[in-house]
RNA sequence: GGCUCCGUAGCUCAACCGGAUAGAGCACCGGCCUUCUAAGCCGGGGGUUGCAGGUUCGAGUCCUGCCGGAGUCACCA
């Protein structure tokens, strides 16, 4: 399905030939042969460098092996021809008919067509989101949850068997303090004054319903009692609550985890101890003292023996602790047995969606992991760096302090779910993004996402003028798919078709670098490149879509379009937006 | 100071696990609307890929050292 895969597997049997006729030697490793649409268009269709890779080691010349193989490529019906170019590559060219096939294989598979194997239905668990529940969500929260998304389904795509995970941080002191702050607005209810809330609380209006739920269900009942009384119950209504609270911001911009998995049930089970026994036993632990950071910060070092991880031996900078001075354990100690926790439920492929300011703590959970593994895992960790939200070019101020800043929610009623998913992957995921409220609704050639939604609509414009102009043309599936594409030659439809053969492609690397972004940029090169034709249409009449004496060429060319609007709708899909039928 | 990420056209960014002459958009200049949505398209100028070395047939990409920016730095999550 992937052309540039087939092209391999003829280069390769090229070799074997070479190989078989004593002209170069048996079992020349091959992996570092790429397969590849060359740069420039010009050069041909696909490029290989295999010349160039084996030359060394069949102690020949690159040009003289490029010869050679491309000779033999030449042999091959869809290969027109095989030129040497440069230091040895072999740029080589596809017939015309075989970019027909192409199309017509696009047209069969629909939204099918890209999907790949290369995962090999390998399991793969994606944890993103992650917040604290201790509140809505917010717009950096929105990033990493649409990031993670789309991963997933990316993978998905790419033959990976694969399962959205939430894990709920509800086990350390953030969660107490949500519950004090609950239990602030329970006493509200029930008519008391709280006044200033406190420092180091949480003192959003969000939790005021909480209060409420509090109230009706416990009464009077922890009006005059004291603080080990309550915090518990008061804390499980309460984390209950902001669960739902994220669990519906998070389906209104269409995640759905698969599965949630809470911190604290795993200390309730014994899985945190169980798992640093397990560390405890291998002589990974001990009681030791840190040395201060170096550098800053000098003044506030108390030197402390502490029970410490040896993450050193992992990879780590230094060790790291594992409880607390009140002796509960780190919330590291917790990440340890879950990420265990991962793998013993079968995840030996691992991907965790961190926000920026967690980067530091990459080099840490992957040392555990490989301890608690054995090695047996891999941990990837992707990093979202910081959204900037703007409007009309100014920062728009957020304070998390003051309980004031601007909500996923509030974002996704303002400008809509489709537009905040793909404006989150309009830049690379380690890189700054900044999200302008204003400019994301503009209807122009600079909001991406109106422009690949246009491209989109405009496939359905054609159907639409046709069915006007010529009614008795039948444009049904069936019947675009038996259309005669050999009528298709000029150069700017081949190229739409070239780009098109290019998904499959396209979604393997993006897979394997696991860059979601890719997808949406593809989109747009899409859309560029069937813009740009349409208008052609406008200068020279011959380019256009529908030419009313001539059917078969028009039918052939709304087969083109109709593949087109697949590949776009199948990568909308893959992003989780839906494609308009139209624009308004 | 340690670690991580980033540094590409005036601006915002691409560049497919090392490939050929580093590409788009915005802005600027010049064209295209009786005709499928001009909400668009075409053309032009614009670069020592932060600096200096190294690895090799070949480096924006990998390695080392600097410069600049962001994040983070026992015990929080």
């Amino acid at each position: 399905m992937n052309l540039f895969f087939n092209v391999r597997k003829r280069i390769i049997s090229c070799i074997d030939k070479l190989a078989a006729s004593e002209a170069i030697p048996h079992g020349l490793a091959l992996d570092n042969i790429a397969v590849e649409p060359p740069r420039d268009a010009a050069h041909g269709d696909v490029a290989t460098n295999a010349a160039m890779v084996l030359a060394k080691p069949a102690a020949m010349a690159p040009r003289d092996l490029a010869e050679k193989l491309g000779r033999l490529l030449e042999e091959f019906d869809e290969v027109e021809s095989a030129d040497i170019a440069g230091p040895g590559f072999i740029n080589i060219h596809l017939r015309l008919p075989f970019w027909h096939q192409c199309l017509g294989d696009i047209l069969d598979l629909k939204n099918r067509f890209g999907e790949s194997t290369i995962g090999e239905g390998k399991k793969v668990n994606i944890e993103y989101v992650s917040a604290n529940p201790t509140g809505p969500l917010h717009i950096g929260h929105a990033r990493g949850a649409v990031f993670g998304d789309v991963l997933a389904s990316l993978l998905t795509k790419a033959g990976y068997d694969v399962t959205r995970e939430y894990y709920i941080n509800d086990a350390g002191a953030q969660v107490d303090a949500l519950a004090r702050s609950a239990f602030l607005r329970y006493r509200e209810v029930l008519g008391y004054e709280i006044g200033q809330i406190e420092e180091g609380l949480y003192p959003g209006a969000y939790l005021k319903p909480v209060g409420q739920i509090l109230a009706k269900k416990y009464k009077e009942k922890f009006e005059n009692s004291s603080e080990s009384e309550w915090l518990a119950p008061v804390r499980n209504v309460a984390i209950d609550e902001m669960m739902k609270l994220i669990r519906s911001d998070l389906a209104k911009l269409g995640v759905e985890p698969d599965i949630f998995t809470s911190e604290r049930a795993l200390v309730d089970s014994g899985e945190v101890v169980a798992c640093l026994n397990d560390l405890d036993s291998r002589g990974l632990i001990y009681e030791g003292v840190l040395d201060p950071p170096k550098g800053k910060k000098l003044d506030e070092w108390e030197p402390r023996p502490q029970t410490l991880f040896k993450a050193v031996e992992f990879g780590d900078d230094i060790d790291r602790a594992l409880k607390k001075f009140d002796g509960t354990w780190t919330y590291f100690a917790g990440d340890i047995a879950y990420h265990r926790d991962k793998f013993n439920r079968g995840f030996s492929y691992q991907i965790d969606v961190w926000g920026a300011d967690h980067g530091g703590y990459i080099k840490r959970v992957q040392s555990a992991v490989k301890a608690v593994t054995d090695n047996q895992a891999t941990l990837d960790v992707k990093i979202c760096q910081l959204v900037k939200l703007l409007d009309n070019g100014k920062p728009i101020k957020m304070s998390k302090r003051s309980g004031n800043f601007v909500t996923l929610r509030a974002l996704v009623d303002e400008v809509g779910k489709d537009i905040v998913r793909f404006i989150m992957l309009t830049r690379k995921n380690d890189a700054p993004l900044d999200f302008d409220l204003s400019s994301v609704t503009a209807q122009s050639r600079d909001n991406p996402v109106w422009y690949v939604q246009y491209a989109h609509a405009r496939c359905n414009s054609l159907s639409r003028m046709i069915a006007r102009q010529m009614p008795g043309l039948d444009i049904t599936y069936s019947s675009l798919k038996a259309s005669k594409f050999e009528l298709l030659t000029e150069k700017s439809e081949i190229d739409l078709i070239k780009l098109m053969a290019g998904w499959p492609r396209l979604i393997e690397a993006s897979a394997i670098a696991k860059e979601p972004h890719r997808i949406a940029f593809y989109l747009n090169d899409l859309a560029s490149a069937f813009h740009s034709l349409w208008t052609q249409g406008k200068e020279s009449p011959s380019l256009r879509f529908m030419i009313e004496d001539e059917p078969e060429l028009t039918r052939a060319r709304v087969a083109l379009v109709c593949a087109l609007q697949m590949v776009i709708a199948s990568g909308l899909e893959l992003l989780g937006i839906k494609p308009l039928e139209e624009m308004r």
